[in-house]
RNA sequence: GCCCCCAUCGUCUAGUGGCCUAGGACGUCGCCCUUUCACGGCGGUAGCACGGGUUCGAAUCCCGUUGGGGGUGCCA
């Protein structure tokens, strides 16, 4: 394990776009694991700068579900901080500001080109190109014993190979004359790439470094003055003084502009000069190959919940995604995850998320808790399900705490809870078709009418007594087997072929109801 | 096209040159337990993408190939 490290500021920064996914709660949980583990501060940045996509709902979802999984911020929405604001929206100042920092510096310079002007000019570049490759393979061909020719001939491969897509960094050194012409236009203003090989040491894979020239000069801010991402979120790190960036690979290759604008920003009087440690995290795969999108009903985090998922085996889970625990054991607690978590550990190769293995942590969760835990948590899903009252009677809940010890090892996820208890707390059996057309056939129904004999004899009703009734009259005396004798009183009982123990819960059931169940099917 | 990242069982991973005829988990298959379902227990299945090198020795280091992914003009 690394030492700790002093003064460690790291964040997250979501965009507040549509309901918050999977791949956002990673990543997430890895920065604050990280914060946590060297004592440092974990920051909630909301980068709500798209101002036509970002919403209120979004940010209040995604407040929730980290409230939820207990990834909680020192700096941030509703908790405040030293570099407040955290809105991104509430800003635009410090962004303004910077803009005109860096414009006076020379680090940026104004583009008034458009969408057109630019397609026409990768058109007629490429068709430059091809024409050299043509011109170069012509004169070869006429005197192909020429070998500078067929060297002209590689170069103009070369060269189309090479051309770069996006800008082309046509505004780069316009002149007054020039920049006069294009009077009235809005511009975007450009940061201007240094030239040369910018690389870092990456957390996660170590070094990378990319030659600028592959690096285009990118747009700060709109026409209208509306900074985008790509200034904000550097702008945010330096002057929140954020010491190491953990994001997705997505971004990676992003850094070098954004190693580049730091440099400037430090240069500018913006920040502490010190630009911060960066580690891309793998992807979150969904089905297929494909990075699980925002759109994937997998991907929602809220969706998980309502699914029956308790918070400690999801994050369990999203840990498990680029990062063990140990070589022979991955279920473990929130805490061991602090104390254990090394970004060097991080895998640097994609994860696809695996729903089985997810609940099956889960349910491996679920076992951890107690029984009063277990209960607290499975109520709500009782109540939205209608088995129990809201707010809960005393007698539905004494009944609860009888029942709980009949299925908690028995579900994996808490929305479970419900349907294996329902006919416990329901006046009128829901009966499953099929279960019935398969089970209380004919001898089935028999098989009822003499349990009904054997429990009407009972004058204790305990499970016990229950089993020891219901053996010695279908198995001893009327030689059926286990399977078959139990089967059509449990669905006479519960409704379902499926349910939890049958004497313990014709012992919660009570006598009466029992039997006028039993009597409810032979008609 | 160009740039960048990645590559161990179906999936998530352990492995940082000899402890590896590659360990664990999920899945799957079989068995046991058993009043159903689960839980639990036992066992099986299955992998170092390929080719070169370096080395006494390579899953581990280097190069290449293949494959996958991402980025690429005013989204984050």
């Amino acid at each position: 394990m690394t030492e700790k490290l002093e003064n460690v500021r790291v964040r997250m920064a979501p965009s507040p776009t549509g309901s918050p996914h999977v791949g956002l709660a990673r990543t997430a949980l890895f920065n604050w694991a990280f914060a946590r583990h060297h004592g440092g501060t974990f920051v909630f940045r909301v980068e709500d700068t798209d101002k036509e996509r970002s919403t209120e709902e979004s940010l209040t979802a995604i407040i929730e579900v980290f409230r939820w999984l207990g990834l909680d911020w020192d700096e941030g929405p509703e908790v405040g901080g030293a570099y407040a604001p955290y809105k991104q929206s509430e800003r635009g100042d410090l962004y303004a500001d910077a803009l005109a920092r860096l414009r006076a510096g020379g680090y940026t310079y104004d583009c008034y080109c458009t969408t057109e002007e630019l397609d026409a000019r990768h058109e007629v570049a490429k068709e430059a190109a091809k024409a050299a490759i043509t011109a170069a393979k012509a004169a070869a061909a006429a005197d192909p014993e020429d070998a500078g020719l067929k060297a002209k001939v590689d170069e103009a491969v070369t060269v189309l190979k090479s051309q770069v897509l996006g800008y082309d960094g046509f505004c780069r050194a316009l002149t007054e004359e020039q920049v006069a012409g294009f009077a009235g236009r809005a511009a975007v203003v450009r940061f201007r790439m240094p030239e040369g090989r910018i690389g870092w040491d990456d957390l996660v894979r170590q070094e990378i470094s990319f030659d600028t020239k592959h690096v285009p000069d990118y747009a700060l801010a709109r026409p209208n003055g509306d900074p985008l991402y790509t200034l904000v979120n550097p702008v945010d790190d330096a002057l929140m003084e954020i010491t190491h960036v953990l994001r997705g690979e997505d971004l990676l290759s992003s850094t070098p502009r954004q190693i580049a604008l730091y440099d400037a920003l430090a240069a500018v009087g913006i920040g502490n000069g010190t630009t911060p440690r960066f580690g891309h995290l793998p992807y979150v795969m969904g089905e297929g190959n494909k990075k699980l999108s925002k759109r994937d009903p997998g991907a929602s985090l809220l969706g998980y919940r309502e699914d029956g998922f308790v918070a400690e085996g999801l994050l369990n889970y999203l840990a498990l995604l680029g990062w063990s625990v140990a070589a022979d054991r991955d279920v473990f607690g929130v805490e061991e995850l602090v104390e254990k978590f090394d970004i060097a550990d991080v895998n640097a190769n994609p994860a696809r998320f695996d729903l089985k293995k997810a609940e099956a942590i889960n349910a491996s969760h679920l076992r951890l808790l107690s029984l009063d835990e277990i209960t607290h948590r499975v109520l709500p899903f009782l109540k939205a399900a209608g088995v129990v009252s809201d707010p809960v009677s005393d007698a539905d809940a004494r009944l609860l705490e009888l029942a709980m010890p009949l299925i908690a090892e028995r579900i994996n996820k808490l929305t479970e809870a419900p349907e294996m208890l329902g006919f416990l707390f329901a006046d009128e059996v829901a009966f499953d078709a099929d279960d019935v057309a398969n089970v209380l056939d004919e001898d089935g129904r028999a098989v009822v009418a003499a349990s009904r004999e054997a429990l009407t004899a009972l004058t204790s009703w305990s499970t016990a007594d229950i089993e020891a009734a219901l053996r010695a009259k279908l198995v001893e005396e009327l030689g059926i087997k286990p399977k078959n004798a139990f089967g059509p009183v449990r669905v006479a009982i519960t409704g379902r072929r499926i349910s939890p123990p049958l004497f313990e819960s014709l012992e919660l059931l009570g006598r009466d109801v029992s039997l006028a169940r039993l009597d409810a099917v032979l008609g």
